[in-house]
DNA sequence: AATTTCACCGATAGTACTATCGGTGAAATT
DNA sequence: AATTTCACCGATAGTACTATCGGTGAAATT
C-alpha cells in the first residue's frame, strides 16, 4: 500500500511501458486504423500531448512496438531450442509444435498484428513482420536439419525452406483456430501438425 | 475508333466498375489505410464528390468489393471441382493444389486484402474474409472427402477440418513465397503440399 | 420541340486526428 | 536554500479526409 517513491526516469519509464501496452491492446482490438495518440493516451492515462514526450511520432511508437515483439518472439524461440533439447528424441518433433502454440495462445495479439503488417503495404510494421516471419521460417529449417534433415544440393534446400514455410503457416492458423475454438483439443493439433511435417519430411529422406 | 455512344447506365456502370478496379488496385498497393475516397475517384477520372452518385459511403464501396471478391473466388472454387472431375485420379490430388496456385498468382490482391481483412478487427472486410476462409476450409475438406478420405465420427471430422485448414494455410503461403521469387518453380511448391497433405492423410487412414 | 432526369462538377461545412507550444510544479541538482 | 530540469498539462494551429449541396449540360422521356 506504501507508494515507493519513484524516482522521475522510472516514473517516466512506467508510463511509456504503459503506453505500449496500451498501444498493443488497442491495435489487437481496433487495429491500426483505431489506434490514435488520443486512445493510446488516455488508455495509459496522461494527456494526449504528452504522448510526444515518450515517442517522436506515432511512427516512433510502431517502431519501439516492433522492437518489443521482436524480443518476446527471440525469448520464445530461444525457449523453444532449450526445451526441444531438454526432450527425448522422439517426443522432440512434437514438442517443437507445442512451444509456439502455447506462445502464441499466450500472446495471440502479437500474431495477429505481425500477420496484417506483413500483408499491409503501409504498415510501419511490416518490414518488421516480413523480416520475422523469415526468422521463424529459418529458425524452423534449422531446427529440421538438427533432426538430420540435411539438405545437400540447392533443390534440397529449397525444399527444407518450403517444408518450414508451410509447416508454419499451418501451425499460425491452427494455432488461431483453436483459439477460435474450433479446435479445443491441443493434442489433435499436434497430431495434425507432427503429420503434415513428416509427409512432407519424407521427401527429402527418398531424395538422400 | 469509333467511340461506341453509350446510354447513360451503361456509362454509369463503366465508371462503376473503373471505381471498382481503383479501389481494388489502391488497396493491395497501400492498405486500408489509403483507401480515400479522393484516391479512389481521381484513379477512376471522376470528381470526389462524384465517388457518392455510386455509393451510399466508404463501407458501401467495401461491401462492393467484399461481392466483387467473393464472386471470382465461387468462380474459382467451381473451377476447381470442374478440372478436378477431369483430371485422372493420379493427378487429381496434386492438380486440386495448381489451381488455387494459379488463381492466387493471377490476382495476388485479393488474397492479400483478405488475409489483411481477416486480422483486422476493425476492418469491414474482415466478415467477409472470414466467411471466404471457411468456405476454403469447407471446400477442402470436402474435396478430400470425395478422394475417399471419409470421416464417420466427431475426432475424424476435426482432424480433416484441421488438415484442410492447415494445407490451405500451407498453399497461401507458398503461392506468396512464389509470387515473391522465392520458390520460383510452381512444381516444387506442388511437390511439397502434396507431401503435406498426404502425409497428414495418412493419419485419417491408419484410423479407420 | 419542350421537359425531365441524372451523372457529373466545384465549393465547402464538419470531423478526427497529429503535432507544437507555452506554462506548471515537483523532482533533481547546485 | 536557490536554481535547474523535465514529465506533464491544456489550448490550438494545421492537415487530411468525409459527405453534402446547389448547379450544369447532355441524355432520356414526353
Amino acid at each position: 500500500m506504501t507508494h515507493t517513491p519513484l524516482t522521475r526516469s522510472e516514473a517516466k519509464e512506467l508510463t511509456r511501458r504503459r503506453l505500449i501496452r496500451a498501444a498493443l491492446a488497442i491495435l489487437d482490438k481496433e487495429g491500426e486504423a483505431g489506434l490514435t495518440t488520443l486512445k493510446v493516451a488516455k488508455a495509459a492515462g496522461i494527456a494526449q500531448s504528452t504522448f510526444y514526450v515518450h515517442f517522436k511520432d506515432k511512427q516512433d511508437l510502431l517502431r519501439s512496438l516492433g522492437d518489443e515483439g521482436g524480443e518476446r518472439l527471440r525469448r520464445s524461440m530461444r525457449e523453444v531450442r532449450r526445451q526441444a533439447r531438454e526432450s527425448h528424441d522422439a517426443e522432440r518433433h512434437r514438442e517443437a509444435f507445442r512451444i509456439p502454440i502455447e506462445a502464441i495462445c499466450r500472446h495471440p495479439e502479437l500474431l495477429r498484428i505481425l500477420q496484417r503488417a506483413r500483408h499491409d503495404p503501409a504498415s510501419p510494421l511490416r518490414e518488421f513482420a516480413v523480416e520475422t516471419a523469415a526468422a521463424y521460417r529459418d529458425h524452423h529449417a534449422a531446427d529440421l536439419a538438427e533432426l538430420g534433415y540435411t539438405a545437400d544440393d540447392e533443390h534440397d534446400r529449397r525444399r527444407l525452406e518450403m517444408i518450414a514455410e508451410g509447416v508454419n503457416a499451418a501451425t499460425n492458423a491452427l494455432a488461431l483456430g483453436h483459439l477460435e475454438g474450433r479446435y479445443p483439443d491441443v493434442e489433435e493439433v499436434l497430431d495434425v501438425l507432427v503429420a503434415l511435417s513428416n509427409g512432407a519430411l519424407r521427401l527429402l529422406k527418398s531424395g538422400a
